[in-house]
DNA sequence: AACAAGGTTTCATATAGTGAAACAGTTTGG
DNA sequence: CCAAACTGTTTCACTATATGAAACCTTGTT
């Protein structure tokens, strides 16, 4: 073996097919064959091997292939007291009920960013934030908390991406991410969605590694970039505080 | 191969290591060695793979095993929306706002069950329910549910278990069950905690497959067995609903 | 019916995963 | 303080084991 990895690729390659399903709930076995770049049989005898353990399920209707509820049961471990989705939801409602704004957690997803969590302002011009949705990691807030607190490689990938705007200006952006490390919090003002503004913190395990970034979004009329920075404190203070809850 | 399963042996030895993890949050590489039965070195390599994923991770002080965050990213995706354990919490508060009692949701895993959600009742009296918490399989009212609607494999394991309470009425117990699945939905009276008493009923996929169970509970003297078959319907029904949310 | 387009199984081949044993760090404890 | 007893990690020869091409089923479509 040369890469010098000392690793089993068979499993490897079955977690690849599980990663396949972010993004796409459902996919049929060629389709996970040429995403992985595997042969359907090969990809069929280890979908065989996830779905006899319920990491893999077959959906009844369409016969197509989606995650399994084992997942589930396992995610529930995570954290202390279970399912981290769960757990982190009352500070992130103390956190609303504090600022007023609505409340996303986003982690990042191969290149782009999955808000995994929101809590809606009480305000009647709010951003909606459906739970589940997915945008790209290079505008926002939290696309830059995300990038910044990241293994090194992931900013290479994004950069050498066909998806990278070409219009940016990377020297500014390179900047923008050293900022938010040294600060240790990002802002945006109508980066991604005109009208719309964000500040964004990251929620790092014991270990300092990034788990997700917590944000306060709203109108940008009322989130100026002075509130925001003035905001910054008590939302890094929640993240940290969200980060312990996580072991 | 003799079995006739088409299937990938490193990658179901893989996916056992991460099972080990359901009732232990950290372990030592050698303990997981014992619990799958490997030597030392395969389950190092395969660990290896699982953590280069992020499917495991090592926790930094104590240099012991846990589960990592990638799990939770995927289990975003097992329903339309995300999360199922957020999804099903409004149905679960509207339920408990009807029925004033406290609302819980149950997974099988192994021989035990786990609470995965709950919401509170607002009675001063009240069952308290934490999430994440562990209790057997062999009482209760949810226990019933996910024994009487799990692949029959389980039974059989469940009865020749060394925790099999030795006092339990075999014959009745079995009756139970059928009762169970034919009523669709359990009822229990001081059965796992004196003066408490619960009603259950399963939630399944669209394939008709377990998925968790739902229950309400409270004290015995609210909760009489008259009172839990009037409401039963309604909780089936509520159960109903939260299958198909899960698409 | 014949044809696609998906999924499943078979089978020869050599790659790739295996476990014993040796090595390297830590903590225990006498 | 050194030895013993743990951990986790790496090496290596062996062959069991995963692999992909191709053949074989099942579907649904024209």
């Amino acid at each position: 073996m040369e890469d010098g990895k000392l690793t089993v690729r068979a499993v490897e390659r079955a977690l690849d097919i599980m990663l396949c399903f972010t993004g796409a709930s459902e996919l049929t076995l060629t389709e996970i064959a040429t995403r992985v770049q595997l042969h359907k049989s090969t990809v069929h005898r280890l979908l065989a091997s996830l779905e006899g353990k319920g990491f893999i399920m077959r959906d009844e209707a369409t016969d197509k292939y989606r995650l399994g509820y084992r997942l589930w049961e396992l995610s529930a471990n995570l954290s202390k007291e279970g399912d981290p989705g769960i757990i982190l939801l009352p500070e992130m409602e103390r956190l609303r009920d504090q600022l007023g704004e609505t409340i996303s957690l986003y982690v990042q997803d191969g290149l782009v960013r999955v808000r995994i969590q929101a809590v809606q302002s009480n305000h009647a011009i709010r951003r909606v934030a459906p739970v589940g949705a997915r945008m790209p990691l290079y505008v926002g807030a939290s696309s830059k908390v995300l990038v910044a607190f990241a293994e090194p490689g992931l900013l290479e990938q994004l950069l050498t991406s066909a998806d990278w705007p070409t219009g940016l200006d990377t020297q500014a952006y390179l900047q923008q991410l050293s900022d938010t490390r040294r600060a240790g919090f990002a802002t945006s003002v109508e980066e991604r969605e005109p009208g719309a503004a964000a500040v964004s913190a990251p929620i790092l395990d014991r270990g300092g590694r990034l788990v997700a970034a917590l944000a306060v979004s709203g109108p940008a009329n009322r989130l100026t970039l002075e509130l925001m920075q003035e905001q910054a404190p008590t939302i890094m203070e929640a993240a940290r505080r969200m980060g312990t809850m996580l072991r």
